[in-house]
RNA sequence: CGGGGCGUAGCGCAGCCUGGUUAGCGUGCCUGCCUUGGGAGCAGGAGGUCGUAGGUUCGAAUCCUACCGCCCCGACCA
C-alpha cells in the first residue's frame, strides 16, 4: 500500500473524548472513528489489525476442529422465550418489532440461535462432538460504554458452541478450547493468563477467562507465584491462613469475655473504632448492607477486609447484589449506619467464614453512638450462612499451594464456558445414544472479544510516541519512508525496495507523500508498524538503508540490496516462533 | 438509572461570570516562496445555524427554561 493513497487521517492532538489509551491512539492512528456513543467505523488501518486478529483465531479454532458459519444477528422472540431469556436478560438485549408487530432483537450471543440448530441437525451420538464458531458483529445496548473498542454496544466477537454426548465428552471439548485460546492469544504475540472465572449469569459448572496483562484493565487477578493457579479475584478462593486462626470459640471457654456495650461517640469507621477502643482492626466486626435482588441483607467481614460482591452473589443464589447507600439503610433496616452489628440484627445475616473464628470480637451495637465488645459469633449471633465472601488480598496464601500471591490488572478477551444441558434442556436439543436412548446434549460456550483484542493489544503494547504492534496483530509488517522524494534515484530505490519485499510476502505501507521527514518519523511511530525503513541520505552516499525496530528503538544500516531478503527472513522467523512455542508466553 | 463534567471552524481550546459593532487563538486545510533525517519558516487565503427549541432584552455564544448529544465515576460484560 501506498501512504499517499490510503485514508490514514492521524492526528497530532488527543481527542477530548477519549480517555484510555487505545482510545486515544486508536482515533489518533487514524484507527477508528466514532459514529455515536459505543459504535466505530473501523477505517482501513483499524480494519487491517482487526482483521489480523480474526485470521489468527480463525486459523486456530479450525486447527482445533471446530466450523466456521454464520448466523443472523437479528432473532426471532421466540427462541429466546424457550430458553427463558426473553424474560430474564435485561435492557442490554436491545428489542424491536418488524412491521407485523412480531418481536426480534438483536443477537448479544447466539446460545438460542445454535442450539436450535443443533437439536434440527443432530440427532445420533455419531453426529457428536460437534464445535461450530462464527465471527460476527455482536450488538449489546450497555448500560454505559466506554474507552473506545474496549467496551463498545457493537463489537466484533468470535462465538464457538460445543455440543456433546456427555459430561466427560464436554469437558474434553473444554480442555481443547482452552489449548485453542492458548495458542490464539500466543499467536497474537499478547502476555496474557488463563484464570478461573465466575461463570456469571450465562451459568455452567466452570469457566476460564483469558485476560491480557495491562495496566488499565477492568479485571483484578490474582497469579500464584509458585504454581500455576490463576484466579479472577471475583472466584479466588481465600483460604483461612494459620492453625491459631482455625480455633473453634468453644475451645476458648475460658478466656470468653461477656458482650458489653461501651459508648463510641461519632465512631463510624473501622479505623477510628479500632484506635478509641484500642484494638486492632482485625478484632472487629464490619457489617455492610446490601441489597440483594432489593432485600436487605447483612453482611459481615472482619475490620480489615472487603466483601467481594460476586461470592456474596453466589452465595444467596441472587440475581443482583449493590452496596446499599446509607439513606437507603435508613430508610429500609432503621439500622443506623456506622454502629450496625450482628447482634440481634432483625434483617438476614450472613458472614465470611473468617468471622467464625473471631473471639471477643467488637461489632456495632445497632444503637447510635455505641458498640459492643466481647462478642463471640455463635454465642451473641448466628448467621444465616457462611461462607468465602471476601476479596483475596496479596497477603494471602495460594489456595492451592499455599505460595505467595500476586495481584495484577487483565482486560478479559476470552471466556470460556462450560454450559452443560442449560440450554440443550430448555430447548429440547437431544439425540440418541447407542442403545437409541435419548438423551440431552451437553454444551459449552467460547466467546473472543475480537475487537476488544486490538484495544488490549495497545493498551499493553505503546509508549508516549504511539502505538507498537506486535508483529502478528500489525497493519503492515514494514514501512518504508523514502525520505528523497525529490531525487529521482532514492524515489526509484524506495520503489524498488517496496515491490522486492512485497514479492517476497511482506505486508509493506511506502511512505511516498511529499511530507517533510519530521512528519514521516511521527507517523511511523504513532501507527506503530514493527519494522521500518528508511530510504534517504545513507543510501544516496553508501548505498545503505537504516531499519528501524519500533518495539526498542534498535537502528541498524542494512546494504540496500540485502534489504529485502534480510527482513523478510527477520519477519518469518519471528512469527515462527510465536507459532511453534507451546504453553502461554512469560509462564 | 444515580453522581460529576462538557457541547464555539476538521481537531484542541479561549470568550460566557459582568449581554453591546466584524466571535478569537493554536493546529490542520488551500495557494505561493523557501525548506527537507524527528511534526520547519514567511506571506496570503478558505472555513462558524456558537448542540436544538423556546424565553428575557433595544440587543444573546454570553442570562433563564426545556430538550438532545458526548465524556467521566458506579452497577454490567467479549
Amino acid at each position: 500500500m501506498r501512504y499517499s493513497q490510503m485514508l490514514l487521517p492521524t492526528a497530532k492532538e488527543v481527542p477530548a473524548e477519549a480517555e484510555v489509551i487505545s482510545h486515544q491512539l486508536l482515533l489518533r492512528a487514524g484507527c477508528i472513528r466514532k459514529l455515536t456513543s459505543g459504535l466505530y467505523t473501523y477505517l482501513p488501518l483499524g480494519l487491517a489489525v482487526l482483521k489480523k486478529v480474526e485470521a489468527i483465531v480463525r486459523e486456530e479454532m479450525n486447527r482445533f476442529g471446530a466450523q466456521e458459519l454464520l448466523m443472523p444477528m437479528v432473532q426471532p422472540a421466540d427462541l429466546w422465550e424457550e430458553s427463558g431469556r426473553w424474560l430474564k436478560y435485561g435492557p442490554e438485549l436491545l428489542r424491536f418489532q418488524d412491521r407485523h408487530n412480531r418481536d426480534y432483537c438483536l443477537g448479544p450471543t447466539h446460545e438460542e440461535v445454535i442450539t436450535d440448530i443443533a437439536r434440527r441437525e443432530f440427532h445420533s451420538y455419531r453426529q457428536l462432538p460437534v464445535n461450530l464458531y462464527q465471527i460476527q458483529t455482536k450488538f449489546r445496548d450497555e448500560i454505559r460504554p466506554r474507552f473506545g473498542l474496549m467496551r463498545g454496544r457493537e463489537f466484533v466477537m468470535k462465538d464457538a458452541y460445543s455440543f456433546d454426548v456427555s459430561d466427560e465428552a464436554a469437558n474434553q471439548s473444554y480442555q481443547n478450547m482452552h489449548n485453542a485460546y492458548t495458542h490464539i492469544f500466543q499467536r497474537c504475540g499478547l502476555e496474557f493468563r488463563a484464570v478461573e472465572a465466575d461463570s456469571g449469569s450465562i451459568g455452567g459448572s466452570f469457566s476460564h477467562e483469558f485476560m491480557v496483562l495491562a495496566d488499565t484493565g477492568e479485571d483484578t487477578l490474582v497469579i500464584c507465584q509458585e504454581c500455576e493457579y490463576a484466579a479472577n479475584v471475583e472466584k479466588a478462593k481465600v483460604v483461612l491462613a494459620a492453625a491459631s486462626e482455625k480455633i473453634a470459640p468453644t475451645d476458648l471457654h475460658d478466656d470468653l469475655h461477656d458482650c458489653v456495650k461501651v459508648e463510641t461517640p461519632g465512631m463510624k469507621k473501622v479505623e477510628r473504632v479500632a484506635d478509641f477502643l484500642k484494638v486492632s482492626p482485625q478484632q472487629i466486626i464490619k457489617t455492610m448492607i446490601y441489597l440483594a435482588d432489593d432485600e436487605p441483607v447483612a453482611v459481615l467481614v472482619r475490620g480489615d477486609r472487603e466483601v467481594q460482591p460476586v461470592k456474596l452473589k453466589n452465595l444467596l443464589h441472587v440475581n443482583e447484589v449493590e452496596l446499599a447507600e446509607d439513606d437507603t439503610v435508613w430508610k429500609r433496616t432503621k439500622l443506623p449506619v456506622g454502629y450496625i452489628g450482628p447482634v440481634g440484627i432483625p434483617i438476614k445475616l450472613v458472614a465470611d467464614q473468617e468471622i467464625m473464628t473471631m473471639t471477643n470480637a467488637v461489632a456495632g451495637a445497632n444503637e447510635k453512638g455505641h458498640h459492643l465488645t466481647g462478642v463471640h459469633p455463635g454465642r451473641d449471633f448466628t448467621p444465616v450462612a457462611v461462607g468465602d465472601l471476601r476479596q483475596i488480598a496479596e497477603q494471602d496464601r495460594c489456595p492451592v499451594c499455599q505460595g505467595a500471591l500476586e495481584l495484577t490488572e487483565g482486560i478479559e478477551v476470552g471466556h470460556i464456558f462450560k454450559l452443560g444441558t442449560n440450554y440443550s434442556e430448555a430447548m429440547h436439543a437431544v439425540y440418541q445414544d447407542k442403545e437409541g436412548k435419548e438423551q440431552t446434549m451437553v454444551m459449552g460456550c467460547y466467546g473472543i472479544g475480537v475487537s476488544r483484542v486490538v484495544a488490549a493489544a495497545i493498551e499493553q503494547n505503546h509508549d508516549k510516541n504511539g502505538i507498537i504492534f506486535p508483529l502478528p496483530l500489525a497493519p503492515f509488517q514494514v514501512i518504508i519512508l523514502n525520505l528523497g522524494m525529490k531525487n529521482k534515484e532514492t524515489c526509484a530505490a524506495a520503489e524498488k525496495l517496496y515491490q522486492d519485499l512485497q514479492a517476497a510476502g511482506v505486508e509493506v505501507l511506502l511512505d511516498d507523500r511529499d511530507e517533510r521527514p519530521g512528519s514521516k518519523f511521527k507517523d511511523a511511530d504513532l501507527i506503530g508498524i514493527p519494522y521500518r525503513v528508511t530510504v534517504g541520505k545513507t543510501w544516496e552516499k553508501e548505498g545503505k538503508v537504516e531499519l528501524r525496530t519500533r518495539h526498542d528503538g534498535a537502528t541498524t544500516l542494512l546494504a540496500y540490496e540485502q534489504a529485502s531478503s534480510t527482513l523478510a527472513a527477520m519477519i518469518r522467523d519471528e512469527l515462527q516462533a510465536l507459532n511453534s512455542s507451546n504453553g502461554q508466553k512469560e509462564e
